[in-house]
DNA sequence: CATTTCAACTTGTATTTACAAGTAAAGTTA
DNA sequence: TAACTTTACTTGTAAATACAAGTTGAAATG
């Protein structure tokens, strides 16, 4: 216990506590929580260092506040909140997501044209080239092609994602955090190859996500082309 | 002219100036940014200050920062950012968008059940209900069904919305701001009505969006079920 | 000339202090 | 009791300061 991220400044580490008390239901929906006064002694730290944590809660749709008043918990969505910073496998949860890999990761030359535009550097050191299904509830509800540029990524396609997250393995492995990203979404009726994995008739309707994904290393960028049956499960996101 | 909003506070000025200088190419994608130290003095504020706004100017995908070198000047996209905080019209920009009324404004009661949960406030107030379809380049692209609730909102139903934007309307008559809000999105195919106003065949594939956007009137919020046609435009977000 | 070191500049984090402005509840007055 | 005022508490904005850490180019060194 009480090994938490050491590194992680002080109002990072805030944040992930307030997260966490706030997911487990420590504070429930239209709770309030501690004032920043309050939070500032209990946490050992300043407003200025107690605001950047609850920023960061509100832009994550956690907390919204009110001057004079204090900070609201907010009702957690229910849907799949793939389109915020998060991986698929923390939008979900892990218990009822599982991963299939069709192909890969394997290293290939980029396509070309590419949909979002690429560095020299990117081009030159080539391509990992995945596919994966994810089931939610042993249904098929994403199939997912990612590319990642080869750079520094050593012995990335000898491991192991079969139901692993890839967002985790870049953490732990490589020390590399999602910081945001861009997206374009465009709504596709199926067929061929996304009927067969996403186990839907030619003709249904398909949401297609295309997502370059920002890191905090800051010119390494991975990208993906995502197709969504949401029939059953919408996709949802704050703005 | 110089008659700016002068009750603003500085940080959102600052922002507000940054930001018409991108949009308006005085800075371009991949130009650097003053440094903090050289905004703080050309505006003639401290360091917390700037970094409210470029802060603000992250988070709407208009700069990245990185240590040790400055803010950097974004590619502005080409899509719709409709997925962030701004209307339809500031998101694909005044020129090629004209709107066209269906129905409404027009007081009726809320459906039941309706797609988020209401407060009572809101149940016994009413609804201002409206359907609007937006054309870009004179084709369908937006139908865009509107409910607002009958709270604090004189003479709504008799303004013209023809052309005009909403978030404008109730920015400049009822001094309400958009601050964000939750959206769920799914593709569906398109029928009956649906087909009709955005112009396009049966089983044609759509976006639904529904979406709840808050205000800085704490309990003033409002609601848009939105079709998107997304054959030729995609939707832009970043996150 | 090539390499290393260093100094200057950048953003990131954090403290301290101050006042403005909104909220809510206690207290006061009619 | 009902309406108003005060008071305490809340978040919002802003300044001044300090140091850590990443970047870059100039200067010193081999």
């Amino acid at each position: 216990m009480s090994g938490k991220k050491q590194n992680l400044p002080r109002y990072r580490q805030v944040y992930e506590i307030l997260r966490k008390h706030i997911v487990n239901g420590v504070y429930q929906e239209g709770d309030m929580l501690p004032s920043e006064n309050d939070l500032c002694q209990t946490n050992g730290i300043t407003r200025p260092t107690v605001r950047l944590a609850l920023d960061q809660l509100v832009k994550d749709g956690f907390i919204k506040k009110q001057k004079g008043k204090g900070s609201i918990v907010c009702a957690q969505p229910k849907g799949i909140g793939i389109l915020s910073v998060a991986g698929t496998t923390s939008a979900i949860g892990k218990e009822n997501l599982k991963t299939k890999i069709l192909v890969g990761p394997v290293i290939r030359k980029w396509d070309d044209p590419f949909m979002f535009p690429l560095s020299d550097v990117e081009k030159e050191s080539g391509c990992i080239y995945m596919e994966r299904v994810r089931l939610v509830n042993n249904k098929p509800l994403f199939y997912d092609i990612t590319f990642l540029p080869n750079i520094n990524l050593p012995r990335f396609t000898s491991r192991k994602f079969e139901n692993r997250s890839l967002f985790d393995i870049l953490r732990r492995s490589y020390q590399v955090e999602v910081t945001g990203g861009e997206q374009s979404l465009k709504a596709i009726t199926a067929k061929g190859k996304i009927c067969q994995h996403l186990d839907v008739q030619e003709g249904d309707p398909v949401l297609h996500l295309e997502r370059k994904i920002n890191t905090n290393r800051i010119d390494f960028s991975f990208y993906s082309t995502l197709f969504c049956n949401t029939i059953e499960h919408a996709l949802f996101g704050i703005f």
